[in-house]
DNA sequence: GTAATAGTGTCTCTCAGACACTATTCT
DNA sequence: AGAATAGTGTCTGAGAGACACTATTAC
């Protein structure tokens, strides 16, 4: 049997019904704390209930699925504005049956690290959906609370090793900017000399634009020298999280 | 509407069919050299090609899956003998449309790290599975290339920060044992005294037995101590690959 | 002035890697 | 005997973290 005749007998209908869906953490910094977007679900199950952002894919890559659901609840134009410069990659993929109690669903989430966006419009399609601190997070429909944990996990993991934190904040920004991003995902103070040195230590980590901030900090102290990411993937040396040695085992 | 009319109502036939399937980077160390195992297809597409074991996802959860189509490829009992020792985790979802030519496949990788299992039995079901030098597997059916390379990559990442080499010997082991797991995974030789201090120097890495080889090396040297795998599920600080410059940006 | 912050200097401790060396065992 | 390997000792350089200090700015 050849390719052509192989699908021309071939039938989709003879697989059992499964449902392929994304579902997103994104993962913002407002005002020093690391929020989640949620949206409150309207319909049965766990109408009411908090719940990721996330829908059916179409016929379109997992990774556009992943993007047109961020655009839609946010509310913002996809690949334009803010949306351009988020950083999104697949997290994990969950399938236990009777996690869905309709049916079969398998579900693709993605890890979205995002600049301080705007708040959804409460008129548009976005209306249910709101930015969360991601700690106090909980009682999420279906599975989503565990997703959102090890999206959290893994968020915490890939400041060490790579650049990411400059996702979260503008193009232009100060060390003490990004020293906060590892702060709030971290939740954990760092010193303010030592991260410095060791940011601008790492090659590639970010490169200097030549400006500085227009005035000082709120309460004083010097104009901050401005930065832009720069061109590595990777950092390393990396950027290790203060031992916690209870973790390891 | 609440929940029960919600799921009478619901008719899965209104969703697009999409099939979901595992896929297995199946890696083991034979003689020596890193290898995965394949299996030739016999049906179209790609018939005669070399592919990653896989199939469909039936009502079980993925993990299932994947530890299934392992077992049936490999003509083993799942969960039993060299089988229970396997280490698998997922690995990334591939799911662009037309990666399959005859309909919407999402496939869930998995990764799987298996120490010397025997040859699959040329009777058996698993008569077309093979075990091949990875670095040498090329030319594979769909885009298992792409999900090989993918699953390579991760598994030379996590010899770095996961005590997972032990996963690929037996459950006693010698130090150079597992050097010889690092050198074939990363493709370097490795400074045999330094990573033996190293190694012992990492907390729940592994833990001494107490007893030693029965005779010394194949062409002399002492009996070498004999070590299990101990509890760290984490390397701390981690054994990091030779410096490879060129690939950090 | 006072307080807060940006950025740098310095010291110590740890660890990776290079190299050397001894002891043990096989052929 | 000769060769190979297990395991340890030692030195050096790089880097993390603690601490101190200066310079600059807001209020």
């Amino acid at each position: 049997m050849d390719e052509q005749a192989f699908l021309a007998a071939y039938d989709p209908r003879d697989y059992p019904a499964v449902a392929v869906t994304v579902d997103v953490v994104a993962l913002t910094i407002r005002d020093g704390v690391l929020q989640v977007l949620l949206v409150e679900r309207g319909e049965a199950p766990f109408a009411g209930r908090l719940a990721l952002p996330g829908g059916f894919v179409g016929d379109e890559t997992l990774d556009d699925a992943a993007l047109r659901e961020l655009a839609e609840e946010t509310g913002l134009q996809p690949g334009t504005g803010a949306l351009s410069r988020v950083h999104l990659e697949q997290l994990k993929t969950y399938g236990d049956p009777g996690r869905d109690p309709r049916m079969r669903v398998v579900s693709v989430a993605y890890l979205a690290f995002a600049p301080s966006l705007p708040d959804p419009r409460p008129g548009g399609d976005a209306a249910g959906a709101v930015w969360t601190p991601a700690a106090t997070a909980a009682d999420l429909a279906f599975d989503h609370g565990r997703i959102l944990a090890e999206g959290l996990e893994r968020a915490r993991a890939k400041l060490e090793y790579s650049p990411l934190a400059t996702a979260f904040v503008g193009p232009e920004f100060t060390i003490a900017e990004l020293r906060a991003v590892y702060a709030a995902v971290w939740g954990e103070d760092l010193h303010a000399g030592n991260f410095h040195r060791k940011v601008l230590s790492v090659p590639g980590f970010v490169e200097s634009t030549g400006t500085t901030t227009a005035r000082g900090g709120e309460r004083g102290g010097p104009r901050a020298k401005l930065y832009r990411a720069g061109d590595a993937r990777v950092l390393h040396p990396p950027l290790l999280r203060p031992t916690t040695e209870d973790t390891i085992r």
